[in-house]
DNA sequence: AGTGTTTATCGTCAGGCAGACGACTATGAT
DNA sequence: ATCATAGTCGTCTGCCTGACGATAAACACT
């Protein structure tokens, strides 16, 4: 297959991103509204174009960063500082996704704690942490009675593989602590694991098992008491990146 | 972020190609010689542009048909026929990884059984099967004392990166039927997970966990002897394509 | 101060599964 | 006939998980 590099099919490359987060108990997504066309007005995933002397995870890097404020480490470091997770999710390149021109989009997921910058976006008006259960249950009303159309694009399926990435990850890996702040206790842990599998577990079971697991977490020595009852002891994410054996996610 | 549809960076994307088999007791992946400069003479994975008018999985179908006659089938389908397994595995658009210009390669990974078709490429002085143990280590030797030079572009890392999805992936999936011809033994499985962890098995294990697993393998009711010993029973792969509980790998 | 509520943490027990390994079976090779 | 090879069935032990009882330490009431 000789090939003429002058003589190539053109693309345009954009980053999407899936930005999960925990909030109230839910496992919420960052999303933006749209202000031109096509699907103007509708809520969208932030991305936006691949720059020419750019690698795929710094746009990504950039693109998070303008959106959240957030930096993002690489998937192999733990969270340790106040960044999110970065990952590459898949690419989506049917010919008839943007209906404008032939786009390519490298999406990329994020997980970040609640909060830690609460301007999603600068313009709080056009961005927005909504439900993934909203997003994703098709032609629903949100919470404000606006109805909740379908994410523009392909954005719905992207949504759902990333959030079936993070399902799927913080079993066999300690990816569950990006969710939270760098120290935290074990029940917050244990919020984020029932948030976002949406299941609830047995607290007991579930404190013998994060805590027996060598290198997941680091006692901090310290206690907190701000989910009321009794004192929690304070950890931080260990060295481990791996779960072996993996958490179990209940079946049904 | 407002964008104009008619002034976004121009890119060339392209389809690259993990083609993985077992021959031999060893985890192989196909190869082509490079006919043009850069790397020419260099070996380098199967792969070509996209066009304007085809999906991403599409493109790299086809290419996996130009380049092995094999037809594949999508992830979520077993594998019945005689195709191969193919899935999307990431995407590297690193601005420096072409010197000629901006390529960003979707690559793709895909798991043949062995031989099917025996012609990799049609012309085969320009195709091999090379052990992937040749490939990833860095300058060795091959076994016909020609220089194992590095893979062209960044290849190895995208090698690397299929290899270790085709190694966990086995893991909790039944994907290791996809090395397998539509018939063969559990001790044939069983070499097939040995090969590509590089790794021996107890069979009586391995045998009780095939066999034991719902929906994993169905007899067909034939026996076979090609590998010598006592006859075994002839499966085919079955419905399941998730393995629950996984098959554990053997650490170190 | 006492009582109830909430959350955290420790312990116990039974069932399931995996690793180690013995035993037996059915072929082909010598 | 004997051996080598490969397949198949069992047994036993240790580890992990799910279910769940019990205790501890805070706060909010009254």
């Amino acid at each position: 297959m000789p090939y003429d590099p002058s003589d190539y099919p053109p693309f345009a490359v954009t980053v999407d991103l899936v930005v999960l987060t925990v909030r109230r108990h839910a496992l919420c997504a960052l999303t933006v509204r749209r202000g031109e066309q096509p699907f103007q007005g509708r809520w969208a995933l932030p991305g936006g174009f691949v720059r020419q002397d750019e690698d795929l995870s710094q746009a990504a890097a950039r693109e998070l960063a303008e959106e959240t404020g957030l930096t993002a480490h690489e998937p192999s470091a733990p969270a340790q500082d106040n960044g999110a997770h970065l990952e590459q999710l898949a690419t989506y390149g049917d010919p008839k996704r943007d209906p404008r021109m032939r786009v390519v989009s490298v999406a990329h997921l994020a997980l970040a704690p609640d909060l830690p910058a609460p301007r999603p976006g600068g313009d709080a008006n056009s961005a927005r942490w909504a439900p993934v259960e909203e997003l994703l249950d098709q032609g629903g009303y949100g919470r404000d009675g606006e109805p909740v159309a379908l994410l523009a694009f392909d954005h719905a399926q992207i949504l759902a593989d990333g959030v079936e990435r993070a399902r799927s990850k913080i079993e066999y890996s300690s990816l569950a602590t990006a969710f939270c702040p760098p120290e935290f206790t074990v029940g917050e842990l244990r919020r984020v694991y029932e948030a976002v599998w949406g299941v609830a577990l047995d607290p007991r079971n579930f404190h013998r098992k994060v805590t027996g697991t060598p290198g997941f977490l680091v006692p901090t020595g310290g206690t907190t008491t701000r989910q009321g009852g009794r004192p929690a002891q304070l950890f931080r994410a260990g060295g481990a990146t791996l779960l072996n054996p993996p958490m179990l996610r209940p079946e049904v």
